[in-house]
DNA sequence: TGCTGATATGCAGGCGGGTCGATGCTGTTG
DNA sequence: CAACAGCATCGACCCGCCTGCATATCAGCA
């Protein structure tokens, strides 16, 4: 396991907002772009919407290449990108890969992007 | 001005969440992508961060260079692509340009971004 | 065990984007 | 009017990413 693709959605979700209090510093910021970065591709946002639409809120691969118009491994690279960011979680049952989304991320970033308006920022402290 | 790039900020800002019943459509899916493209950059949320915590809620360039750590240029490139994304808005007095926040753009991508979970989706039919 | 099907990975091509230096433009100042 | 300062644009370089083809891996099945 030395290799470096494996298991990296952890540092993913940042926690301090662009839009409130005192600029953000360059870490940060680049965390966030990054899940910006992975929901900011056409191919990935109709992906989590096929998804989101899907029966039971799950799809496998071979679900979602049709509808997207891409190849297979191209899917698959989105998904991946898409699962290592923390908004999609992978699970294997048998053959197939099922994949749905994870509510918590996405509301995450929403809440980030939401400017003190309503929002309480939680600035408690 | 037969060229291309002027004034385009009509189309920017999407309608349809990705999160909220059938899935979106291709060309709904590149325009929320577009300003979420925008927005994946660590220089530019800096920028917005930035010139959200600035004294009046607003800042020119030669403010906001020492801070990145980018050339003038660069900043210019990065104010203009989020104003062209509705993002930003931009005051020009006398020699300097002063950017402002748009707090509405940047609410309605935050609105599409929250799943269904406090937000009514109008699940109405 | 060997085959088929679903998915993931490697590799390569092509395009878009971030960055800077140089330059042009406009308004201010002496 | 001349010099200067702030900002935008141009051209160029380089890197990362989206895409597909080929291939590897793994589970189920005859």
């Amino acid at each position: 396991m030395g290799s470096v693709g494996t298991a990296l959605a952890e540092m993913t979700m940042p926690q301090i907002s662009p839009l409130a209090g005192e600029p953000i510093e360059r870490a940060d910021a680049e965390r966030l772009a990054g899940v910006l970065k992975a929901l900011a591709d056409p191919a990935r946002l109709r992906l989590l919407s096929l998804i989101q639409a899907a029966p039971d809120g799950e799809a496998c691969v071979a679900d979602l290449t049709s509808p997207l118009g891409l190849s297979q491994p191209t899917v698959s690279h989105h998904l991946r990108i898409l699962t290592e960011s923390g908004l999609l979680e992978r699970e294997k049952r048998g053959v197939w890969a099922y994949y749905r989304l994870v509510p918590a991320s996405i509301a995450t970033i929403a809440d980030l992007l939401t400017p003190p308006r309503k929002r309480a920022t939680k600035r408690a402290r």
